[in-house]
DNA sequence: AAAAAACGGTGACAAAAGTCACCGTTATGT
DNA sequence: ACATAACGGTGACTTTTGTCACCGTTTTTT
């Protein structure tokens, strides 16, 4: 109960100490291993959930195609979800973790209320409806703008940056799927950028150089 | 005055009167024409809009490809522009009115009053968050999943619910800019959505068939 | 230790999309 | 009314991306 109430002062640094008891009071803390869902498409969801450590992965499927929309990391909400707390409408995206991460549920009646009568939990929220559609905004320019290439390097380098390592544990195929395309293209990019010396294919695992 | 009121009290039909009041005496009522510019993508912006007739297009720019996001209207925030309310960051999108339009545009000291005064400004606020979220993630599965030929029928689709009419006043080169593709691809992609009867190319305009 | 599964590499090909060049037609401006 | 600009059509070509088939290697499972 401690560590949730350190790491909510830490992820919240402007929280009130009223609202903050609430949160802990009523949210619901769980603790997701790695590769789990948090949120699955086309479920229904009665509660949002803040992450207070770890990574979140929020990931669309659409035709049978799934593809990376972006990260949300700890002090931030799942806010999609935030969008099907007042119409009971299935959810439009996946969320999954990439480590292990701790999560708070706050269910929707709370939310509700807090929303009223904490004006800082609605910065909080806003703040992070904010974030949410820069990132995906950002996607989106990404997608229609830049060719795979430029994107799988963009993508790798975020990864680096993300886990603070220029090691990256995935397979091609892992990749690929982020990405929207295939194991094949993700492969014959990689050996492509091998050569231009911007990363070297490891057994399993990708190195990038040059980070800048 | 009065076509204001009416107007405000269409689009937001549960609005308190106090709210209402607020609204019209601090927001700046603008009648725009069609074809300019309500918000432009590096802009600083002091104002919220809130849309009470007529149609903006949003639009976004990434490496001189400028590509359609989604469309706003009466009775919806250009809320992207909320985005930046609380942080002077640059815009990174635009808007621009697709028919004479007329906005409320509310200075961002009294949005930020309103927010804790009434709980139905937060609403709304919130609502709309909700919607521009979920368009432009139905704009990204749509680049990302489906081809231009999908996309370009989604496009006069949607366009021709839009104005309630399958007559399409726009040249090729309106369309690509929109897609963020290049004229001879519409052009192509005409010709042969042409001979499987979903359209007629006129003069300077398309026809829609088949609308379901 | 053997079998099965996952992984990465690669050539050949197909499909999709973008680009270039050029043309005749239609609108617009002066 | 004439010049100019915008529009749409189209063939030829290139680039980009996706798909298929097949292979040897590595990892995992049994």
């Amino acid at each position: 109960m401690l560590s949730e109430k350190i790491e909510l002062s830490q992820c919240f640094p402007f929280i009130e100490k009223d609202l903050k008891d609430e949160l802990l009071s009523f949210g619901e803390l769980k603790s997701i291993p790695e590769g789990k869902y948090v949120v699955k498409q086309g479920s229904y969801l009665n509660f949002l959930p803040i992450i207070l450590d770890g990574l979140i992965k929020m990931y669309a499927e659409e035709e049978e195609v799934e593809f990376l929309l972006y990260y949300i990391h700890p002090g931030q909400c799942c806010i999609l979800s935030f969008n099907h707390l007042f119409s009971p409408e299935a959810v439009r995206f996946s969320a999954v973790t990439e480590k292990e991460t701790k999560v708070l549920c706050l269910p929707i009646e709370k939310v509700k209320e807090w929303f009223v009568k904490y004006p800082s939990f609605t910065q909080i929220i806003l703040k992070d409806f904010q974030r949410n559609y820069e990132d995906l905004l950002n996607t989106t320019k990404q997608v229609v703008c830049y060719k795979i290439e430029d994107r799988l390097v963009n993508y790798l380098t975020e990864k680096a940056k993300l886990q603070n390592c220029n090691m990256i544990q995935m397979s091609h195929k892992e990749i690929a799927l982020d990405l929207g395309t295939s194991r094949e293209v993700v492969s014959r990019l990689t050996k492509k950028l091998q050569s231009t010396n911007l990363l070297v294919q490891h057994k399993r695992h990708i190195e990038l150089k040059n980070l800048n």
